[in-house]
DNA sequence: TTAAAGTTTCAGTAATTTCTGAAACTTTAA
DNA sequence: TTAAAGTTTCAGAAATTACTGAAACTTTAA
């Protein structure tokens, strides 16, 4: 597959990006070229047009995966697998965004919590405790938001997302009206 | 300094989550042991502390810097710079989140917005310029709703959060006010 | 002004991560 | 059942990133 030098920078570009997003470089450019492809691509179209070997590709498909941010396709009468996006870009920055959550923050979350669970040995262990209780109720929170905004329908929260700092506001109004019925 | 064992393993794991943050193992360990120590620390107790090179500690002490989760601190009759976490737990979440959305996105956002200005030039570009076009808003969205989240105050921030999911109720009220007034 | 204490820088080394290419394995059409 | 086409795996090579230790530099108390 040939690209034009405009999706070729912006193929490399994610490639750059990769392991900002979490992913390394071919990784990133993979996505990059699945998202801007039209028609499912093969892992062969993959290697050829990315300059990478065969057995990186396979590793690729595997970790995009596992991101949950690819689906497999086929075409009759052709025995290879075919990948593209699995969904909007909307879903797909949902997914990325909820897979790092749990990369993370999980694996934090529960070291505090069992360490959390028994006292304070000392003067040291007291300060530190504390601080790791505040860390602990910051991840926690996080954590419970994400999975509710997770569970809203994409469609509010990208009313949310445009009332921006308005929120204050509505929640200002909220107050009242809770108060007015007192 | 000597760490007891449930410190350790909390400074240790930020090690290991480091990268995942967006920093080094070492640059993760420092942050991790700042935070946990009620007095501020010295870059020489830094590398004993945690068996680094001193050469090393003073990389990870301009990174930390330029991440703005560290203040310097001076004790008076010493010559030796003292570092401690700048501000709260919440501020240093708020900072990570804050410098980790420049770097993750504002590059893309700004390829894109480059890329979106000409004309597509055959069919190919046309349907990838869409899907950069659908990225570069959700990019903008998040980005403008990062920034306002951030000029809230913390307290209102941590109602919202609070509210989780509820916040979809509170809208559905909203749009009951705003009807009721026509 | 000097020298001791403290700090920074950086070239080279070590550790880690990513990638290749070839071999093993699987599938299916004939 | 065979062999050609397609796919996966993995040991080692290459590239990248992180770290050390020593030397250069800076500061300040005497």
């Amino acid at each position: 597959m040939l690209l034009s030098p405009k999706l070729e920078s912006f193929v490399m570009h994610c490639g750059e990006m990769g392991s900002r997003w979490g992913f390394n470089r071919t990784v990133g450019q993979m996505i990059g070229l699945l998202i801007v492809s039209e028609n499912p691509v093969s892992a062969n179209e993959l290697a050829e047009t990315l300059n990478i070997s065969r057995g990186n590709v396979s590793m690729g498909i595997k970790e995009l995966q596992s991101w949950r941010l690819i689906q497999v396709q086929h075409i009759p009468g052709d025995r290879k697998d075919y990948y593209s996006p699995a969904g909007s870009i909307w879903d797909l920055a949902t997914r990325v965004f909820e897979e790092r959550r749990k990369r993370e923050m999980d694996p934090t979350l529960s070291l505090l919590r069992s360490s959390i669970l028994d006292q304070p040995a000392n003067q040291q262990e007291e300060y530190a405790q504390e601080k790791m209780h505040e860390i602990h109720d910051l991840l926690e929170s996080v954590t419970l938001w994400a999975s509710e905004l997770q569970n809203m329908s994409p469609e509010k929260l990208k009313t949310l997302m445009k009332l921006g700092a308005g929120v204050g506001k509505v929640l200002d109004m909220k107050d009242k009206l809770l108060n007015s019925n007192k």
